[in-house]
DNA sequence: TGCTATTTTGGGTCGGACCTTTGGACCAGA
DNA sequence: TCTGGTCCAAAGGTCCGACCCAAAATAGCA
């Protein structure tokens, strides 16, 4: 016996509707009191799928006149989202993200050599610049956490820039404790960030995959040696 | 001015409580009731904070005596459900899937071949023997599919996991329109899926790295080249 | 003892009332 | 005529209380 909810038959027609190109992005759905006497539900339900689309991104609802749910199609946020809850809830080892990133970032290194247009190579340079600026460990971090991220978006490939934020995101938080980001570490960020941008900008996709590649390993090796030395925090659960 | 809707923050607070640890997995959350009168907002409001955080993949909410909410941890599955509204949506080129599946692929077959645990290659044998009994298109791709999963979990890496898990998705689907299988893509995907499934067995990293990058490589550049043959639909948009 | 009927506890749905937000229209004064 | 303020209406946000349905526990009967 099949007794699916109501909310949900609503949701996932809508949904079909909108990853078909039905409603294309921008568009207004029809008001809640209005989709009450088109699908006989009550209101509750109604809002019940709304907010279910909301939260998987495809619609954002305003308030006030001239409000309703507008269409829209889900961006690299909710993946990002989506990927930070798995990493903070399994309590994911971290050795498991550096992987995920040494798998992916020289690859977005690549695709920007190969795609970027100006405005990136804009992006990856004020991050440089910040990054050498030497300000405070938050804006150390976040200037890196820039600097990645504007590599992932010069490569203009929308699955891995997802991806590349939530790792970023997750690394900046766990980076962010640590004692682990001194002078020296500083000096050799900014290095390899400098010449990973030039391979990009001269648009040398091997150099700039090998720089990456190098980059972040080393990166994980030491921030890994640095969670070994650190590791106090006793083991949750086999 | 502030004015945080009511039922974003109780679902905010639940979160926090969930991913801190704090409701370990399992936990069965307050009744419905309870939690209207503990937090004294409506029902209404109640229930749509759970179904926020159900949606995350954070609870999972069943019905009748004994139901209730069940705190759950986020796995694979959400993420891969996130990834796939995104690729659905944004209608990706195809090309960055198929980007984004050789940037991963081959360091889950590295995983695998230093992480396998013999379940994992149980399963990989279980496609493999799948995948050449020649059934329907259908049972070829699923088996397919399961191989190319089977390797992610053998990986014991659950980002990159889920990852796949939703690439996999999305390549089925795609190719599963194309008259692109044929025998001879048949018979080379089996051979290919064998030689790395004998790396992963033998626990050479090496070899599942190289020999996966050529099958993944080798597979996207013949479906590209199908999807070009075949390209009829315009472009939607710029 | 073992099976069925009932009860109880939970989520799911409904309808309707009322609050809050926010554009837009209308009106008065400079 | 332009500017500002006031009021209105449309739309989402919240609340209440009732009722329906599902499933486990338990009472009761053969």
């Amino acid at each position: 016996m099949e007794v699916p909810k109501a909310s949900d038959v609503l949701a996932n027609e809508l949904r079909e509707r909108i990853l078909s190109g039905d409603y294309p992005e921008g568009t207004l759905l029809p008001p809640e009191r209005e989709l009450v006497v088109q699908t006989r539900m009550s209101r509750t339900t109604v809002r019940e799928a709304l907010r279910v689309l909301e939260v998987q991104g495809l619609i954002r609802i305003k308030a006030g006149r001239a409000g309703g749910a507008f269409v829209q199609q889900p961006g690299e946020e909710s993946v990002a989202n989506s990927l930070e809850l798995l990493i903070r809830g399994r309590q994911i080892r971290l050795a498991s993200v550096h992987e995920t990133r040494e798998a992916i970032e020289p690859t977005c290194a690549r695709l920007a050599a190969l795609n970027r247009m100006p405005g990136d190579l804009a992006r990856l340079d004020a991050a440089n610049v910040a990054i050498a600026e030497g300000g405070s460990l938050e804006q150390f971090l976040q200037a890196n956490l820039d600097w990645h991220i504007g590599v992932a978006t010069a490569g203009h490939n929308e699955i891995l820039t997802g991806i590349m934020i939530a790792l970023s995101r997750a690394i900046y938080t766990v980076t962010h404790n640590e004692g682990f980001v001194n002078d020296e570490v500083r000096a050799i960020t900014v290095r390899a960030h400098r010449s990973v941008t030039r391979a990009i900008r001269e648009k040398d996709p091997e150099a700039a995959t090998r720089r990456m590649t190098r980059h972040v390993h080393a990166y994980a090796a030491a921030a890994l040696a640095v969670e070994e030395r650190t590791a106090i925090t006793v083991p949750v659960a086999e």
